[in-house]
DNA sequence: CCAGGGGTGGTAATCGTTTACACCCGGCGA
DNA sequence: TCGCCGGGTGTAAACGATTACCACCCCTGG
């Protein structure tokens, strides 16, 4: 038993090659019944009368076929429902048309939207993308990056929070072009999508101060992101440019879940000063913090106000719905597949290195005036 | 201009090959300057002093090889970070080592834990992952097919809900296993994953009977799909076997989203004879449900009881947090891939052609007493 | 000492496509 | 009429792996 059981087919090498083992109908030796015939470019050319350069000329569109015979070409194409391989075409071209797209976790609502861009894009190009998701796991990154390596991808979109030098080592070694959000290796073939937090966060604290609040709280994300640290950035900025100094105990790092949310507004409650208001470095945060404030019986925003970073989805349907910046995943998503398209058929376009993302405040209902002021107006609301 | 403009470097076809433009570095003709020799079997071969065949067998753990020979082998293969090229071995085995995976859209929180588990078992199992989503188009539906055809996939877990069967054709006609949920055609090489509605929903009935609910409406899904019908039969015969008969006002079909959720509920407000509470046929209804009652000012769950099915993540930290009925996406996802490979590696695991998935009910905060009973015990929560 | 055989390793065919190159054929100018 | 040119088509060599088959080596038994 042991290395040939049945369930035992994978086999790890070194770090992880996976042994083949041939189909076994593979040769589809006596039984010439039915139509055992492989479906092939000879089959098509035999069928159609003509070589098999005419009908691979003719697939490609040159334009020196002669239109009959492409005509004949392309009716038993039709006819026999055949696909060229895939495989075989990379192998001899040296393009493999396979974008790869390396995310965090998929089942992180930030993310679907942008798989989704992402492949829409690229399948418009005609791109095939590959997914797949680390899952905060720098080893599941590591055998990512081999996956994308071995199905010879064409460039890397790392849409991940943070990353391994040594690992894009391996790309670099390769020369595939890749793409990153806000911070990238300084590397010829590297893309950067540089997202302007600024903007919308300015507008959420413009937005809180106009409404009368001066107490606002913000939950930042892990210290070591880099995204993260430049939405606090941008909120003590924005902060200061409307006169507001946030007291230092407002300000709490959460980790981007759910559960960080919760804790951190669980320790702001605590706050001897109460602020009126929280900015949270994503949604999933913001979410967590309504949640909170439910437990602890106040009401958004008759009694504090909550803004969100992102506007995923759900975010339109929280209780209540939030108020949040919006950062349109199917713009990162279209950045990120022009980046590669342009690095790779850098004849065209020229490459590019940097690529501007907005961002800008989504007004909702989790904000309102600070508690305890104008009654008055929102009375007559 | 036109047809061979700079950005239109896509071309399709009949039914959409992209034409293949090979890359320009691609001979790699005159630098001799760094290094830029590939990186194939051939180089391991002469670096490690072996033939080819014996660098082939080593990577693929042939138990013939001279140790010696193989540890040579391998050093050169991790000195040089070698990866063999997928394209090349599936192209000669025959085996691609890929399974496809088309759902309806990956923004719909249902999905992503799916593919998450797909993708998880699938890797692990040695294989790469496909994904597509169709969005409920048609036309991408056909689209997805073909990329699955043409990258050769060994199998497809369609977990889309409804498929046109003329599709299905092109792949039955090429052998390709396939996977449904719930109803599939019966065919050899097809296996359908069945869920138990039943169970699940049962439970929650007899929760909602227990707290002494007697008005229980229902939002099924559309009804030509066949998981919303099953999940509607599921309740009424869960509502007779508890001695309830549902008034048919009650019974309202929404659309699988929030906004029929919504929907579905603003019209079940305006009953004559109000429920007290309500059955979803997933989470995403009842999440629009809790929007729709915290817009009428109904407490939830004091004035109205809910129930979610599906427990999608989000499902956990709505507020109040949802009682719905697990469905765990991740056993689904095994399934489905144990489905593949027993009809891929079919030697091994005589291929099943159904599989069961159960569901439960998981009690959080939505539900309750109905309005105006028990008081008392209310108040000793 | 030689024949036979088992265990290793190499050579070459193969997978399905693209594409460089050769070839054919017709038209046109000299 | 012949040569040249050039558009269209076919032949064959890649692409990078697997693997059938064969050659070789060495050991052992007769």
């Amino acid at each position: 038993m042991g290395s040939n059981s049945a369930s035992q087919c994978v086999d790890f090498w070194g770090r992880g090659i996976v042994a083949i083992m041939p189909r076994k109908s593979n040769g589809s030796k006596k039984r010439e019944g039915q139509t055992p015939e492989r479906l092939d470019i000879r089959t098509i050319a035999r069928l159609a009368n003509v070589s098999i350069a005419t009908v691979s000329r003719t697939m490609n569109r040159v334009p020196t076929v002669n239109p009959k015979l492409a005509k004949r070409v392309w009716e038993v194409i039709e006819e026999l429902n055949y696909f060229p391989n895939t495989q075989a075409r990379a192998l001899v071209s040296g393009r493999s048309r396979i974008f790869g797209l390396i995310v965090s976790e998929i089942t992180n609502p930030f993310f679907p939207e942008l798989i989704q861009g992402f492949e829409d894009v690229a399948i418009e190009h005609g791109y095939e993308v590959l997914i797949s998701s680390t899952n905060y796991d720098p080893k599941r990154m590591a055998q990512s990056i081999r996956r994308m390596i071995e199905r010879k991808v064409e460039g890397v979109a790392i849409m991940t929070f943070g990353i391994e030098e040594p690992l894009l080592e391996q790309l670099a070694q390769r020369n595939i072009p890749m793409v990153f959000v806000d911070v990238g290796p300084e590397r010829p073939g590297v893309s950067v999508l540089k997202v302007d937090y600024h903007h919308g966060i300015r507008q959420g604290v413009q937005h809180l101060a106009a409404l009368g609040h001066r107490k606002i709280a913000f939950i930042a994300g892990p210290a070591r992101l880099h995204s993260a640290k430049s939405r606090l950035a941008a909120f003590m900025r924005s902060a200061k440019e409307c006169g507001i100094t946030p007291a230092p105990e407002w300000i709490k790092e959460g980790d981007h879940t759910l559960e960080g949310g919760t804790r951190a507004m669980e320790q702001l409650l605590e706050s001897k000063d109460l602020p009126t208001a929280v900015m949270c470095s994503n949604d999933m945060t913001a979410i967590g913090v309504l949640h909170q404030l439910y437990r602890a019986k106040m009401n958004v925003p008759d009694e504090f106000s909550v803004i969100g970073f992102d506007n995923i989805h759900i975010a339109e349907v929280t209780i209540p719905p939030l108020t949040t910046i919006r950062m349109s995943r199917f713009d990162l998503a279209r950045a990120a597949v022009a980046a590669l398209r342009a690095a790779v058929e850098e004849s065209e376009h020229p490459a590019q290195r940097e690529y501007n993302i907005t961002t800008e405040l989504v007004v909702r209902e989790s904000t309102s005036f600070p508690r305890g002021t104008m009654m008055h107006l929102r009375e007559s609301k």
